[in-house]
DNA sequence: CGTCCACTGGAATCAAGGGTCT
DNA sequence: AGACCCTTGATTCCAGTGGACG
């Protein structure tokens, strides 16, 4: 008989009623992809010839976020390494751009899945990148193989640090003597392209493949094939399943998003120790999905990102709709003044007001009001729980007791 | 119609901090 | 230990710019 603990009240009280939650993840490949077989098809069609060592077309992967990009090429991966076995001849490495998003950090990713050895694996920092290069360069040519290189996310690492990296790994193959590489790069910017320089833009995009988003029905069919392995009978409303593809259709069709929907449902179900999973925990489970997100997205701002946050609430708490870059800026300085933190230029707080824009936590659209100036137009865009969050952050916790003084320190 | 404000956008540069190599 | 390397966040500089006011 095992110890109790702490833990121990919640796994007897805890009813569990999805057979196999791992089914239920977004990460989850399936063996089989509904309404993907022909773009599986079209992908195969290109890359078998590695197979047989010839180096196939570099394809370039478009379509909007959770429209199965991922999920086929993982599935591709895996029936490639089956089919070649015995061969050996070719070898099918993935590194998603949005994880590792350094010219470094892609080539150490990729590096470190050729080199199995590991006295002689990369180190993750410290070496140049013309080093790794060649040394990457050596390792790839001495195996003897077609390396086919998926770049998930492709874009984000070109918005950093613009298109160098995908010019080493597409010259790669003048250098090589044996092997051959051949890039395979997922986006969902459709316009990623256009900013490419003339001569990646052409290699990289020898072959593109489009993924369309999915419709109602065809998210429908893909959470059905989901919920007959992760469930037992009978455990689902029959509603469930048609509203979780309903909200996910209008949002562009995103299948991960009604995986997670689905699988927070449950959840939800789970710890309240209901039986039956019915459309109000989808609701519910909607809200929470979208608060989660949000909220992590805050977490990982900086101290000077949550301060400028911090002084658009400010504003906003004292009646001001909309603001200015400079009525932003000035608050930011006395909440950097309460919490003796370094002030930072204004050009840099308008960068960062740009940023939080893009992440979507404030809105901001640039306004002119003619001779009186142009500025960014700022709105706080934040759900309440998101604010108490903020301003319980124990960055601001003296702030409160900070009372400002009125005008006596000029700079 | 031109002016001119109060910023924006972009690029170049710096400094600090992670690390390796000899 | 000192020379280098990459990344990141911040700084500095500078050339725009939309449109209300005169």
């Amino acid at each position: 008989m095992t110890e109790s603990n702490i833990f121990t009240q919640y796994m007897q009280k805890r009813n569990v009623i999805v057979k196999n939650k791992k089914i239920l993840q977004s990460s989850y490949i399936p063996d089989k992809l509904p309404h993907r077989m022909d773009k599986i098809n079209e992908i195969v069609e290109i890359i078998a010839p590695s197979l047989n060592k010839d180096k196939p077309s570099n394809i370039l992967v478009i379509g909007k976020t959770g429209t199965g990009k991922t999920a086929v090429m993982s599935y591709i991966g895996k029936e490639l390494r089956k089919a070649d076995v015995e061969q050996k001849n070719c070898s099918y490495i993935y590194v998603n751009c949005e994880v590792v998003d350094t010219p470094y950090g892609i080539l150490y990713n990729i590096s470190n899945q050729i080199i199995t050895d590991p006295s002689k694996r990369i180190p993750f920092t410290g070496w140049s990148l013309d080093k790794i290069f060649s040394e990457l360069s050596d390792y790839i040519d001495k195996e003897d193989k077609i390396f086919i290189i998926v770049l998930d996310e492709i874009d984000r690492s070109f918005q950093k640090n613009g298109d160098d990296i995908f010019y080493y790994l597409t010259t790669i193959n003048e250098v090589l003597q044996n092997s051959r590489v051949s890039i395979i790069g997922i986006t969902n910017n459709a316009k990623f392209t256009e900013f490419l320089s003339p001569k990646i833009k052409s290699r990289l995009g020898e072959e593109k493949v489009i993924f369309p988003p999915y419709n109602v029905n065809q998210l429908r069919d893909i959470l059905y094939e989901r919920a007959k392995d992760a469930f037992d009978e009978g455990v689902l409303d029959d509603e469930v399943i048609p509203y979780c593809a309903a909200l996910s259709a209008q949002e562009m069709g995103d299948a991960r998003r009604a995986l997670d929907l689905l699988r927070m449902s449950a959840d939800l179900a789970e710890r309240n120790g209901d039986v039956l999973i019915t459309a109000a925990h989808v609701k519910s489970a909607k809200n929470k999905i979208e608060l989660d997100a949000v909220s992590e997205v805050i977490k990982t701002l900086t101290i000077q990102s949550k301060t400028v946050l911090m002084s658009v609430i400010k504003n906003t708490e004292d009646g001001m709709s909309t603001m200015t870059t400079g009525d932003v800026y000035s608050t930011y300085k006395t909440i950097c003044d309460a919490i003796s933190q370094s002030v930072l230029t204004q050009r840099r707080v308008a960068g960062l007001i740009s940023e939080l824009d893009m992440l979507g936590i404030v809105h901001a659209r640039v306004k002119s009001f003619g001779r009186a100036g142009r500025t960014k137009e700022i709105e706080l865009n934040t759900p309440k729980e998101i604010i108490s969050m903020i301003k319980s952050d124990e960055v601001f916790k003296d702030l409160d007791s900070y009372k400002p003084q009125k005008q006596t320190t000029l700079m």
